[in-house]
DNA sequence: AGACCAATCAGATCG
DNA sequence: TGATTGGTCT
């Protein structure tokens, strides 16, 4: 997003005002377009994506599967739609999720056009574009339009208070846990009247709602909003307001949404209301691009159905396809598309390529006996394809879950490898960046309470929490704001000389950075604040091994400020955007987990922990059923499709899982992969080939990967294996007899799972276990006692030291101690 | 104010 | 197992 706040009056025309500047080139290109020669920008787009750019009257759906040209459809759209004169820039609401993808569309539009557009004041995120609305209207929905946007920590230190307010136990009601059903609401556009009665008793004995309810009253009073607030303020001011909402579907000739797979229900009413304009005789322009098979973000409130449901939504829509694909090859796409046909609930696609070299390798499975294995193989083969001069960039690593990754640089750290983690903690989100920014909240607006509070006594000024309590007291009965309470109280006798003296100090200083507000170039009065507030200081006197990162990203801070106007225009923007943009200079390995990796692609992908339990995960199944595991199938899609030519998956048979080490089977979708795209690679590594021993004990069926990663005898067939299950299954039917919430699912074969192995007919149908090892705590008293003399088949023989329920801790001979699961030795 | 210990928790994350 | 967090103690 550009830098700079817009503060052109809402409808004062800017395009009215400067029209011919801008119509100049794009009239003239409307002009060329109109005499028939179809103009650059439309080359080399296949007949569907033409389609889709140039159908720009009505409704349109693109269901546009993974590497079918989505962004260049979508951007290709608006230039076609700008040269051709159908609307000024500033008439089209284009909407993304993400900053780096408005980014992305903005920087490609510009090339299209041939001109610096910075006139597409309304192409952005849900977030940014509800700012903006909110700020034209704020007082529609008792604010002033100066409000602050609060994040997830402010949130949470807010409702915390509001919990102990209410006099309840903070320890036993998070305010975590509040945060996360007030935001679970908001996403479902619910306000506190319109929560459901079940979920207003969830929280501390139906305080929920009251809870709620005093959370926006208190934002309302700090003149504050949170992230949901940014779509339902303006929600209930285009219902309460039609004169306001009308001028918004005056304004908006075409309305464009990327990853509309993603939208929750806020965002899908938000539209709704933007898109149908009754007054309107022609139908909407809306364009919504997505793909259903990649909707990974149910579990934070997007709706899958939304996109599902768009024909009936908006009548008379038109559906294109887009599933020619320019990334992957065919055994790559092959084995996706055979993978997620595995799915019921689906509007159904299927990629195609005519890019066909039969030289393409096949997606690779191979297995491996432990993750320290997995890590040091994907390593080796990491450092072949380098030293076949392959680049580090172009292969990554996608994990389901990021606690995987350890293994991974542990490994690359020793091997001298480059790698790099995307996704992680945000910038912003860093303790000293938030605080960096509270000082320039605090300069920049007074009255901004939170950012006070965060910094009155960061760096340490002898101001605890006693004097803290006497200010909020101070502008609670004045009615004022925290940093007015402090100048008040420094003028009197109330506190002692001490802590006056300090506060004094820091009220000063505040004052003295706010006059230089107007003079001062805002990086350098950045740097004077951080100065003179001992702010650097604290870190540089700081010795911890993490002091020297912070005082380099303070640094970072002031460098990106200067892409800013004003700090008042930098803080503006700081609240929604600012991600860490990762170098692309240094050549290394990129290290994600698997939703991160959307919309990324790479030559070559490796995809390890392909294990039931952890892929698809058990908290998934556990949680969503059905519906969670065709998430964790769309997820799987998503990873597999993001390899342009080689694919390597990894399972392993034990993890070590919470500190535990369990042994693990084969995730069933490995099974969903078809044999005709895929082998088993025949690894030559430490454990040297693996036996092939048939007859596993698979509770999920018979599985083709039964044999491999077995690397001495087959683990399978020992005893100890057999009564892990069969405790398993005891367990597990335990669970289901007295537990709610699991149920034994079935879930029939599909015609599309037939094609391999005599095996799968027989297979009646396949159970999703509650539980793939016992929980830990198992009901019946360990069979083991300390003393026994045990063998396990990963460490060998030793001898029990310690029993903890079913958890037993073990003094082996060669591997020394550990802890494992009962059900994983056998007594000797 | 800071150090130290026990308790808790371990799926993904955009703005 | 390990990081993080909240509490207590000095």
């Amino acid at each position: 997003m550009s830098g700079s706040p817009d503060d052109l009056p809402f409808f004062g025309d800017d395009d009215a005002a400067r029209p011919a500047a801008r119509a100049g080139g794009i009239a003239a290109r409307a002009m060329a377009a109109r005499q028939g020669a179809a103009p650059t920008y439309l080359e080399g787009l296949n007949p569907e994506q033409r389609l889709a750019v140039e159908t720009t009257e009505g409704p349109v759906l693109v269901l546009a599967g993974a590497g079918t040209g989505k962004t260049r459809v979508l951007t290709t759209r608006i230039a076609h739609i700008l040269a051709t004169g159908r609307a000024y820039p500033s008439q089209i609401l284009a909407v993304t999720f993400t900053n780096k993808a408005a980014r992305e569309m903005k920087a490609r539009i510009e090339v299209l056009v041939g001109e610096a557009i910075e006139g597409m004041p309304w192409l952005g995120t849900f977030h940014s574009i509800g700012v903006k609305i909110l700020r034209r209207h704020a007082e529609l929905a008792g604010l002033k339009s100066s409000f602050t946007i609060l994040d997830t920590d402010d949130q949470i230190r807010l409702l915390k208070q509001l919990i102990q307010a209410e006099g309840l136990d903070d320890k036993r009601w998070p305010a975590r846990q509040l945060a996360q059903m007030i935001d679970g609401w908001k996403n479902k556009g619910l306000a506190p009247g319109d929560i459901p009665e079940g979920d207003a008793r969830a929280f501390a004995n139906g305080k929920g709602r009251a809870l709620y309810l005093a959370y926006q009253e208190r934002l309302k009073t700090l003149n504050a909003v949170d992230f949901g607030d940014l779509l339902l303020h303006p929600i209930r001011i285009f219902r309460e307001n039609p004169d306001v909402l009308r001028e918004y579907h005056t304004r908006f000739r075409y309305i464009l949404v990327d990853e509309y797979q993603d939208t929750n229900t806020a965002q899908y009413m938000w539209l709704r209301l933007l898109a149908q304009n009754p007054a309107r005789d022609s139908a909407v322009n809306i364009c919504c691009v997505g793909d259903d098979d990649q909707s990974i973000y149910g579990w934070r409130g997007a709706e899958v159905d939304n996109i599902l449901r768009f024909e009936k939504d908006f009548p008379g829509a038109r559906v294109i396809r887009l599933e020619r694909n320019y990334r992957s090859t065919a055994h790559i796409l092959g084995a996706a598309s055979h993978l997620i046909a595995h799915n019921e609930g689906r509007l159904g696609k299927t990629l195609f390529t005519d890019a066909v070299d039969p030289d393409d390798p096949k997606v690779k499975v191979h297995a491996a006996w432990d993750s320290e294995e997995e890590a040091r193989a994907v390593g080796e083969e990491i450092e072949a394809l380098q030293a076949r001069g392959k680049a580090l960039n172009d292969m990554a690593i996608l994990v389901r879950a990021s606690f995987q990754m350890r293994e991974f640089e542990d490994r690359f750290v020793t091997l001298g490898l480059n790698y790099r983690v995307i996704g992680g903690p945000r910038f912003y989100e860093r303790m000293e960046i938030r605080d960096a920014l509270a000082y320039l909240r605090i300069v920049a607006q007074g009255a901004d309470d939170l950012a006070f509070e965060r910094i009155v006594n960061v760096p340490k000024r002898g101001l605890g929490e006693a004097s803290v309590r006497q200010i909020h007291d101070v502008a609670r009965m004045r009615g004022t704001s925290l940093l007015q309470a402090a100048r008040d109280l420094v003028g009197t006798e109330e506190m002692k000389p001490k802590p006056r003296a300090a506060l004094r100090n820091l009220v000063e200083s505040i004052e003295r950075w706010q006059g230089l507000l107007e003079r001062t170039p805002h990086t350098e009065l950045a740097e004077i604040i951080l100065e003179e507030s001992g702010y650097t200081e604290m870190w540089k006197n700081d010795r911890s091994a993490e002091a020297p990162g912070r005082l380099e990203n303070l640094k970072e801070l002031i460098r990106s400020m200067e892409e800013y106007e004003s700090l008042r225009g930098f803080l503006e923007h700081v609240a929604l955007v600012m991600d860490a943009e990762r170098d692309e200079e240094v050549d290394a390995v990129s290290l994600m987990t698997l939703h991160s990796a959307k919309g990324l692609e790479f030559d070559t992908v490796f995809l390890p922990g392909w294990e039931e339990g952890l892929f698809p995960h058990q908290r998934a199944l556990d949680e969503g059923g059905r519906a969670g595991l065709e998430e964790e199938r769309r997820l799987a899609y998503v990873g597999l499709t993001r390899a342009k030519k080689n694919l390597h998956i990894w399972f392993t048979s034990n993890r070590r899982i919470h500190g535990l080490w369990q042994s693990t089977i084969p995730s069933r979708f490995l099974d969903e992969l078809p044999e005709a795209h895929v082998e088993v690679a025949e690894e030559s590594g430490a454990f040297g080939g693996y036996a092939r021993s048939p007859g596993r004990p698979n509770p999920y069926g018979p599985s083709r990967f039964d044999e491999a990663g077995q690397a001495f005898s087959s683990p399978y067939a020992t005893p100890g294996w057999q009564r892990a299950r069969r405790n398993r299954n005891e367990a597990t039917e335990r669970n289901w007899g007295t537990r709610s919430g699991h149920q034994v699912e079935r879930i029939g074969y599909g015609e599309a799972d037939s094609g391999y192995g005599a095996g799968r007919g027989s297979v009646k149908g396949r159970t999703i276990e509650g539980e793939l090892v016992a929980r830990s705590v198992s009901d019946t008293p360990s069979a083991f006692k300390v003393g026994d003399r045990v063998f396990h088949i990963k460490f060998g023989n030793g001898n029990v030291t310690a029993i903890d329920g079913n958890k037993l801790t073990i003094d082996f001979d060669k591997a020394g101690q550990k802890r494992v699961l009962d059900g994983f030795v056998e007594r000797v």
